[in-house]
RNA sequence: GCCCUGGUAGUGUAGUGGCCUAUCAUCCCAGCCUGUCGAGCUGGGGACUCGGAUUCAAAUUCCGGCCGGGGCGCCA
């Protein structure tokens, strides 16, 4: 107390060595708890790298000690004080205060517990999520997404991808199909895109060749389920000049390696979130569509040629490829008519799009696109669409298009297998779904 | 959108017609305690989702609303 201090934070909780005992400290952050003992008390003090010991003695500061114990949890406050080697504290050290400032005093009760011996619903956690990313264990989650997008960039940076970012307010639908979030431009409708797709078509026609976002998916469908939000986040890639899909695979499993293999080496989130990242083998099996049946059937479903995977159907063939010793696995050469208009078809009932599946749920999906104005507006025909809501579109591919191709990779999901989250609404910092709009 | 399921203190829960003045833990408040680290002990505080209906009697049964959870469809 007394006059303010001039610097809130010397020193993080684990930053302290051993150099600094016997020296004047000053930390920052919120009360975790408060262990009153009598004469002496107990404070623990959490920052962004773990907690420390902030040890009031009431003989040596009568007036301060009862001020320290009065605090109320998750109040933050700044302390200064000799940091002081000690067997009994957790880090080695404690510090004993000399004069502290509560900076925001929390109110109580809390509505929900950082350190609390009870658990509570997802629900509550996500209405107080400020309250719920205190715990390490949650921002462990985000730590690691930090991680696995830095290795987005770094690895498609060296495979001379170029990051771009396409608009998310556009004119009309992006690919039919879904349903699309409308909202009010001026004097105009417009829509949220669900996805790049159509813009980095796009831009396969200005020789850039290679490039990627860190997109937003909008998404109005009303789904609930454990794995979809209304509004997520994906790795939305495309490349010109390729052969095949399997150029686009190619990369899209090294990215998926690099990423896994950054992941693996956050051995502090881990620990906490008691998990362990094994990397998987490259390449990852292709198995064509034809074949997904064919192991479905045998293995009991009902499944025809010809229908979408279900999925029930998803998660048995994600038995049976761990059986085979594959958690990651590409499904290629899907039937044309499960696939949207831009998939390129190959012959008269397949198409060159896949979908990179990891222990039986879809990660992402992707194809070698049409290139071809007229095939392109045959196929929008065939879909039910008009040609005439996608001429900004389809003007792009009447003066030079190379072909091309791409994929979508939804990062929530990913996370999810990565860490073995059993709902999404866990992968995002705070989640829309068919309910959810606050906070 | 469809199917199943649930809503009890701040947070989690027990209770399925009268024994409920509602259980337990956590939490909050007060007190005791000089080495806590899931601190301990003593005392105190706090709740039946909302609106109707049935019944002598409803947290408990029925109908509707609102809000969750799970599954499916669809997808990332």
């Amino acid at each position: 107390m007394g006059e303010s201090m001039k610097s809130y934070r010397s020193h993080y909780s684990k930053d302290v060595t051993t150099e600094d005992y016997g020296k004047k400290i000053t930390v920052a952050g919120w009360v975790e708890d408060i262990r009153n003992i009598g004469s002496i008390a107990f404070i623990i003090l959490r920052d962004r790298k773990g907690t420390l010991q902030v040890t009031g003695l009431k003989k040596q500061h009568p007036e301060l000690f009862e001020k320290l114990v009065g605090i109320s949890r998750e109040s933050v406050i700044a302390v200064e004080g000799l940091c002081k080697a000690s067997d009994k504290a957790r880090n080695g050290y404690e510090v004993i205060p000399e004069k502290f400032e509560v900076l925001s005093a929390a109110e109580t009760p809390l509505p929900l517990g950082v350190v609390d011996k009870v658990e509570s619903d997802l629900d509550t956690r996500l209405d107080n999520r400020f309250i719920d990313l205190r715990k390490p264990e949650i921002q462990a989650i985000f730590k690691i997404r930090t991680q696995v997008i830095a290795a987005i960039h770094e690895y498609l940076k060296s495979q001379s991808f170029i990051e771009v970012h396409t608009p998310n307010i556009i004119a009309s639908s992006s690919e039919g199909g879904t349903d699309v979030f409308k909202l009010k431009y001026f004097e105009k409708e417009a829509f949220l895109a669900q996805s790049p797709q159509l813009y980095k078509q796009m831009l396969m026609a200005t020789g850039l060749d290679r490039v990627y976002e860190i997109a937003w998916y909008f998404r109005a469908e009303e789904h609930n389920t454990r794995r979809h939000l209304n509004e997520s986040t994906a790795v939305d890639l495309e490349m010109a000049f390729i052969n095949s899909e399997e150029d686009v695979m190619k990369i899209l499993e090294n990215l998926v390696y690099n990423m896994w293999k950054r992941a693996s080496k956050c051995t502090e989130e881990l620990k906490i979130l008691d998990k362990k990242v094994v990397l998987p083998k490259l390449p990852f099996k292709r198995l064509p569509y034809d074949e997904v049946i064919k192991k479905l059937n045998k293995n009991g479903s009902k499944i025809t040629w010809g229908e979408d995977l279900g999925t029930e159907d998803e998660r048995l063939l994600g038995e049976i490829m761990k059986k085979e010793g594959h958690e990651f696995y590409f499904i290629t050469k899907y039937p044309i008519e499960v696939k949207q208009f831009y998939t390129m078809p190959e012959g008269e009932k397949y198409s060159r799009g896949f979908d990179l599946e990891c222990k039986g749920v879809e990660l992402a999906s992707g194809s070698q696109r049409i290139h071809d104005v007229e095939l392109l507006k045959k196929r929008l025909k065939e879909c039910d669409l008009d040609p005439k809501d996608f001429e900004s579109y389809l003007k792009a591919f009447r003066f030079g298009m190379p072909p091309h191709g791409g994929f979508g990779f939804g990062i929530e999901r990913f996370l999810m297998e990565l860490l073995e989250i059993k709902n999404i609404r866990e992968c995002i910092l705070f989640p829309r779904d068919r309910a959810r709009l606050t906070p």
